[in-house]
DNA sequence: GGGTAATAATTTCCTTCGTCAAGTATTGAT
DNA sequence: ATCAATACTTGACGAAGGAAATTATTACCC
């Protein structure tokens, strides 16, 4: 809540649309979210009041000219500040964001082990380090994105195999440790969220990310909502079967789409075709680049199984649009037309007009994620 | 609407449990909608004065033993009729529902073209004779079917291969032609619909049926509502790719679930390993029952098809529960094992938990469906 | 410059709709 | 009979948004 009192709900919509949507009339907000103009008026008044919007001097002119000139409500970004760390399982990357999700700060630690109090420990002097400046007393809120089974709601981590965490309640120690009010959320529904509220994903009714590493993830918006499956799998493109007689996968299934172009399973692959069993991964990549077919076969045969798993969401789904990002491996822009031609092949209809974009994000953009959610936290409740 | 004067939002909501989950105490409803108990009082009597909800005698007590009874509200089933109709290529399969959705009567009409004049012509004679009888004073809507391209709201079909008809305004046509408020919906989704009300899906948030026949389809529940696609493709699990050295399939990908266990894949693969270029789906299926191993790996192959795609939708989206359900072909039950061994394989950790109900559902089904979905359009406008 | 039309924002009044709290109804237990 | 428990109803109240009148500000025209 943005305040002590509940705000109205249309005082709520309106925050949210200014946000996301960036500075807006009164006029086209009533559009925009189907209300009154007066409805605007009241609802913007208190937000006015409390900081967290501002009145932008009016712009240029729009349609026939004549008329009073709009003046915008915008966002005022620094009324407020959100941290936002994404832990693995041997780094902390954190972030301090503004209201409008931009990166003010940034900073690390490494992680020696995934012991739980070390964690914290460390999680408490990266916190300390980032809102040293101007930021401790603007800021309220802390998100923590981890990879692995999280419910949101209780802020318990279930299960990170990547940490060996199991039923960890991190949202309670957290805030025990940090002072400030956190929120726990799987680490590709956190990047997800910022891409929906604050990236390519603005104005989707649905919209779906892919993640490309070590694993292959994949977050879900449909009808303006983060999915979260009944049984709490959702987005689990990488274990759709895309080839029947493809690789076994640890899974206990064949041909899933991570057992094709999961990092460790390119480097499998081209640890055979290559006869060379020390291979990592940018030796693969460094042969591809280098024009070696075989190696480069096993990124073509990769990029054809994401294409293939991109399209089954699309065919399933329909997303407005799709982002395929890689973890910060900018080694996969090696078959990003492979995934476009496999994507356009396999995707049905009108499905394959479905705009993709494929670009890596850096790690700290999924910190912004967590930082992002807390942001949604605030606004939304 | 249910009546002229527009329904307090809460009356909708009573009215739209009642419906789905049966007889319920005002209590009861007011903790299932987060509704005091007073609004579910308010909410309730227009509904009771419009006769669509009546009071029932007390049950048989529960808990402790002691205080008032609850008087359980129920719907009155035949305060209204719904008349659905399935079209398909060569055939009008046309039911009237009572509020609840159950069949009254049935009855059908030959197709002997799909000229829309026609098709118009047949559908008002079959309607006719639906409503003989006592339901033609308590039925103003009707509801249709039709596969392919559907828009709902306008109730246009943009395009429906098997009628061949591209851009019918089969809305306003019909309801010149019938003089009943007429809803237009794609097979798919009204079957979905149907089951999702009134069937296996009833208080699933998310909830997915899939169709096996001479196509594969899907429709999927997520949120509770009914998912459409943002560039009006969604549920074609047919075209998801399954086996990357597949059969060629007529969408221009490979190894889709349709090109593997589609009808007509089935017989194409059939009279290729039985070398029988006359042989039909009946005789491939008699073949298969009879133990001829070739035949029967075809069967195998496209259930393990199925299975997979199947299990894409679960990975993906994380359904409650899903029903495949196979047109009326009573035959898939050939693979119906088939189906849940792949299933079970290729859905990842608890996906595997989902539920998964078997069973084919006759032509009539669909034609419910179709009623279903005007059922739908009366109380929720 | 003054009038006029157009558009934006605000204000006032009103309706809708739900909650709260008090009261009524109906039962079993003592 | 009395009491506790539960279900339901009622009436007062308040939150929230809409309609329409009002104010604000501009461009355009003469």
């Amino acid at each position: 809540m943005l305040h002590e009192a509940a705000l109205a709900p249309a005082a709520t919509a309106v925050f949210t649309a200014v946000l996301t949507e960036g500075p807006l009339s009164r006029v086209a907000l009533a559009r925009r979210l189907d209300l009154s103009s007066a409805a605007v008026t009241k609802g913007a008044r208190p937000l006015i009041e409390l900081g967290y919007l501002e009145e932008l001097a009016a712009t240029e002119r729009t349609g026939p000219g004549a008329g009073r000139p709009a003046s915008p409500l915008a966002v005022r970004a620094d009324r407020e500040f959100f941290v936002g760390v994404k832990i693995t399982g041997d780094e902390l990357i954190g972030v301090v964001c503004d209201l409008r999700a931009e990166i003010r700060a940034s900073a690390h630690r490494p992680l020696p082990t995934p012991d739980v109090d070390q964690v914290l420990a460390s999680l408490a002097s990266l916190v300390d380090e980032l809102l040293d400046g101007d930021f401790r007393a603007r800021t309220r809120r802390l998100g923590l994105a981890v990879s692995g089974d999280v419910d949101y709601s209780t802020g318990l981590v279930r299960y990170s195999p990547f940490l060996g965490w199991r039923d960890v309640p991190l949202r309670s120690r957290a805030e025990q440790v940090i002072g400030l009010t956190v929120t726990v959320e799987n680490d590709v529904k956190a990047l997800t969220t910022a891409e929906h509220w604050f990236g390519e994903g603005v104005g989707a009714e649905s919209f779906a990310l892919v993640t490309v590493g070590a694993g292959i993830g994949c977050g879900l918006v449909v009808g303006g909502r983060l999915v979260s499956g009944s049984h709490g799998v959702a987005g689990e493109i990488g274990h759709i079967a895309v080839d029947a007689n493809g690789p076994d996968c640890h899974c206990g299934g064949r041909g899933c789409v991570e057992a094709l172009a999961g990092a460790s399973a390119i480097v499998r692959q081209a640890r055979a075709v290559a006869g060379r069993p020390e291979l990592t991964l940018p030796d693969a990549v460094a042969l591809a680049r280098a024009g070696d077919a075989a190696v480069g076969a096993v990124f073509d045969r990769a990029g054809d199984a994401i294409g293939a798993g991109i399209a089954a969401v699309a065919n399933l789904v329909g997303p407005a649009r799709i982002v395929v990002s890689g973890e910060g491996l900018s080694a996969y822009d090696l078959f990003e037309p492979r995934i476009r031609e496999s994507f356009q092949r396999q995707a049905f209809g009108a499905a394959a007009d479905c705009p993709l974009s494929i670009r890596p994000l850096p790690f700290e953009q999924w910190a912004r994620g967590a930082a992002t959610v807390s942001i949604k936290a605030l606004v939304a409740s």
